[in-house]
DNA sequence: GGGTGATCATAC
DNA sequence: GTATGATCACCC
């Protein structure tokens, strides 16, 4: 197999993921020489560790862009027959304590999404891992009007988070960007701001993308 | 059937 | 535990 250098610029890391649009994972899998799993209950994470190590993503466990050196974020996305999403798309942990002062400009999940690179993938699960093909690759920056929604969700959360109202937060705040349990399962615990000021312990939280959003995104461009 | 809350694998 | 990559699966 071939060594995958990492892009050395933007339009080298654009040509690749076009040029994997309409091939399948078996293939992609096979290029690497990686097994297919059956089904993706234990391996929720494949697709997208196959999509990095294709692309030339340097594989680490840093909360950093992917491509740190392009300022881009590379995130598979499960669609339907018409290009809806499947799945909400993780975008980070949730900062629990330690906040005062954060702004949105300066936190990772705006960081994170000044740009991305959304690959969508055919997720329904009657169709074999295997056999499901990569779609066109884009290219997302926000725009004013998507920046302004997502600080303004990212706003409301971090605030009750602030006053010590993290478990009275659920996935039905914000409007595209919403707080849901990340973790192992739900016996994890980290801390938290208690109401008083003090720390407690709560479940580890993440922000994920809603549906309707990343909708939005791809349709911009396919709609 | 869709969305929310829960969960899986792995590196360090 | 925290971070990466996300999807599962139950409840409404």
């Amino acid at each position: 197999m071939k060594p995958i250098i990492p892009p050395q610029n933007l339009s080298e890391l654009l040509e690749r993921a076009n040029m994997m649009a309409g091939i399948s994972l078996a293939q992609i899998a096979t290029h690497r020489g990686i097994n297919v799993p059956n089904n993706l209950k234990r391996n929720k994470g494949w697709i997208g560790q196959l999509i990095e190590m294709e692309l030339g993503a340097t594989a680490g466990s840093k909360p950093e862009q992917d491509f740190l050196h392009l300022g881009v974020e590379l995130k598979t996305i499960p669609i339907d027959n018409h290009g809806k999403p499947l799945e909400t798309t993780y975008v980070c942990v949730a900062p629990l304590t330690n906040i005062e002062g954060l702004t949105w400009q300066n936190s990772l999940v705006c960081h994170k999404l000044q740009r991305v690179l959304w690959v969508p993938v055919e997720g329904e699960r009657h169709i074999p891992v295997g056999a499901r093909r990569i779609g066109t690759p884009i290219l997302w920056e926000p725009d004013p009007q998507e920046q302004a929604l997502l600080q303004q969700d990212w706003e409301e959360i971090m605030e009750l988070i602030a006053l010590g109202k993290v478990e009275k937060l659920t996935a039905r705040h914000g409007e595209v960007l919403q707080l849901r349990p990340k973790a192992a399962n739900s016996k994890a615990m980290t801390h938290s701001i208690a109401e008083d000021g003090s720390l407690k312990m709560t479940n580890p939280r993440g922000f994920y993308l809603k549906t309707s959003f990343t909708a939005m995104i791809l349709n911009k461009v396919f709609g």
